[in-house]
DNA sequence: AGCTGAATTTGGAATCATTCCAGACCTTCA
DNA sequence: TGAAGGTCTGGAATGATTCCAAATTCAGCT
């Protein structure tokens, strides 16, 4: 486990039990299970790996344990209408994501101006409260691309 | 009608004529909607709306249709999980937008740099082949901001 | 006008992610 | 040991979207 999946893990279990919520057992390994997947899994992978530990949960603890984060401002939602959502939570804050369309992986990107600070010279704009941005470039992964071209010899 | 609602009523429909694809009555119907509507409507939206003319149409005709355009490249899709999409027939090419996350209004926003140069310069970069970028803001918006203050009073 | 094949449309069923809920299960504390 | 409160389960409900077979419409032709 990196350095950051271990000051996530601090930083998230802080966040909740700062709420009045309590870390389970099964809490727990989600947010191992999140601080420390970079792929922005699923809510089935998730389930997936919390049940390597505790096979009787269930997905509605999976689901629930999600809107616990998200109400503490300490996950971030890729919301979808086709596929399953998906869940960074390594870096809560808004930020983009490459997203492949053929393989449906996502990748966190840097983004060069703070969005922080662009919400807030926004909020002044455009009269809205703003709380968060979605920033998504979708397209094809060089692996794929690769994939393709080779198919095609 | 406004004149971008009509000059885009003409690119859809050569667009799907390019395609072989036949303007039918309820594509008509359904372009003109998506001309002339500049709140982001839902698919039920549509739907209502070319019922309005021809009332035995069903969902699947919207649906359908959706489809054909998107892969025309003449409608902009804004996915949501919780809720119905809601599509940009105005603008096809990506642009970022404004949203409100209580009354679930959608504003088209200005966008400083052209978002196309921004995918060929990102693709560049990243080594991704990228097609398309969704750029949101989520907040509350001047009105609703408005009843809020006014429901504390 | 009638015929034929192809495209379009309908309506309902199927799918699937997500939400809801009632009952079962823990944990803590007296 | 028992009561209270939060937590968890499993299954049902919801709702957007997709799928599909049958019905309808349409264009081109005679």
């Amino acid at each position: 486990m990196d350095s950051l999946a271990r000051a996530r893990i601090d930083e998230m279990r802080d966040a909740l039990l700062n709420q009045g919520i309590s870390i389970t057992r099964r809490r727990d390994k989600m947010l191992q299970a999140l601080a420390s997947n970079e792929r922005h899994p699923s809510v089935n992978e998730l389930h997936a790996e919390v049940r390597r530990w505790y096979p009787s949960t269930s997905l509605a603890t999976i689901y629930n344990t999600i809107e616990l984060l998200k109400d503490a401002g300490q996950i971030l939602e890729l919301e979808f209408s086709g596929a399953a959502n998906r869940y960074d939570g390594r870096r809560p804050q808004s930020h983009p994501h490459l997203i492949c369309l053929s393989c449906e992986s996502i990748e966190d990107m840097d983004s060069d101006s703070s969005d922080e600070d662009n919400l807030a010279r926004l909020s002044e704009d455009t009269g809205y409260r703003l709380v968060r941005q979605r920033t998504d470039y979708y397209g094809i992964c060089p692996a794929c691309q690769e994939q393709t071209a080779a198919a095609s010899d």
